[in-house]
DNA sequence: CGAGCTCCCCGCCAAA
DNA sequence: TTTTTGGCGGGGAGCT
């Protein structure tokens, strides 16, 4: 059977929901994709090429009534302005919004602000992020740029004049240090790119996390972008199962949502840049040293301070002791081994500095509520 | 599942 | 006098 791939290959996400659906096509082995342009084209394309049923990644309108027209069934991986009634499998936006402010508030910024496209999915997570934001009992303001007509307002990393004049003064005008979060990677770079231009310092002045984790764009800047990884694979296989299902007549869900996997941090969020000297210095051994199981008097030695003034002198700037931080860097090295390598759970417990499985385990579960191997199922698929 | 043990957090106080 | 520091120890969490 035929099945027709129509996505934008320049978003990551898109990317990602390909190899997971390129998995759901190895397994099953009676399915054989052709691949086009998300265009009005490209769907006659498949169509002629005697597709069964299309799934489209693309923020444009016009392929989706398309195949509606056509009366071809479709999947979609998420779009801004989904037509009614189109079946689509794409994040939980609301989960997407609540990581990136449960982890910004466990940094520890004071301040908080954050920026989108106004549209629907962009729109979903930034006010579910604004919203937790605003439960801790701080403020959030919210810059949403009405998009151009029929187009995305972000392409490459670059905004026409006029929204890059406006972002611009609105960061300027933020009260700092601010955390700012951001939709995508690409609103990111602009924003990382206009703080440059504005000279105020990443993290120290502006921190900024973003969302889908692409590697490239995020590596970029500098400092390198931390971001909200999403389940891209999982979204394209869950995709693909649905169409599946779609094409043998059963009721499929008109909505599957699937939430974010990780934090990945990387420098623009680092907030052991900023404040006590010995608590940096701390922080960067822990960060080394995590199969070190000399504990936190070692810790206090190898410091030469009392373990006292460690421990006080660590609460007042990370909101949290040396030993919970400790076990929080453990865990963040296994889940990148977990999505990363193969390695055994056995293996990574040992590498991360856990005392065996279990402990991992333990851990593991009582962070993110998911067993290591349940999490590393969930993320690949 | 629980006993025993180790490690850690944090309030308190005296000293610097 | 006020502020910061280091040591002490109860109590609790987590490991074996």
């Amino acid at each position: 059977m035929r099945i027709g791939l129509l996505a934008d290959m320049g978003v990551e996400h898109f990317r990602g929901a390909m190899r997971g659906i390129a998995e759901y096509a190895r397994r099953r082995n009676d399915w054989q994709l052709c691949r086009s342009s998300p265009t009005v084209d490209g769907l006659r394309r498949v169509m002629e090429l005697g597709a069964k049923g299309v799934i489209l990644g693309t923020i444009e309108r016009e392929p989706f009534m398309a195949a509606r027209v056509e009366e071809l069934p479709t999947v979609s991986l998420g779009a801004p302005y989904p037509p009614a009634g189109l079946c689509t499998v794409t994040h939980d936006e609301v989960a997407v919004g609540r990581m990136a402010a449960e982890y910004l508030l466990r940094q520890r910024f004071t301040h908080f602000a954050a920026c989108c496209t106004a549209g629907k999915s962009q729109d979903e997570r930034v006010t579910a992020f604004a919203e937790a934001i605003r439960k801790s009992g701080r403020d959030c303001p919210v810059l949403s740029e009405d998009p151009p007509e029929g187009a995305s307002a972000l392409v490459g990393g670059q905004l026409d004049l006029a929204r890059e004049q406006r972002l611009s003064d609105w960061l300027e005008r933020l009260v700092r240090p601010v955390a700012v979060f951001c939709d995508c990677d690409e609103r990111g770079w602009v924003v990382a790119e206009l703080s440059r231009r504005l000279g105020l310092s990443v993290p120290g002045e502006i921190a900024i996390l973003s969302v889908d984790n692409d590697e490239t764009v995020c590596a970029l800047t500098n400092p390198a972008l931390s971001s909200v990884q999403v389940a891209s694979e999982h979204i394209g296989y869950v995709a693909a199962e649905t169409l599946a299902l779609k094409l043998s007549g059963q009721a499929v869900p008109l909505l599957t949502t699937i939430p974010p996997v990780r934090v990945v941090e990387r420098r623009s969020t680092d907030a052991s840049l900023t404040g006590d000297p010995l608590v940096a210095r701390a922080l960067g051994f822990m960060r080394k040293s995590l199969r070190d199981k000399q504990g936190i008097d070692g810790l206090a030695q190898t410091l030469a301070c009392s373990r006292r003034s460690l421990e006080r002198r660590f609460l007042e700037v990370t909101g949290t002791s040396p030993a919970n931080m400790w076990t929080r860097f453990r865990l963040l090295e296994a889940q990148r081994l977990l999505l990363e390598t193969d390695l055994s759970v056995e293996l990574i417990s040992d590498l991360c500095g856990f005392s065996d499985s279990r402990g991992l385990s333990a851990n593991f579960r009582k962070q993110m509520g998911l067993t290591p191997t349940e999490f590393r199922r969930r993320a690949r698929l």
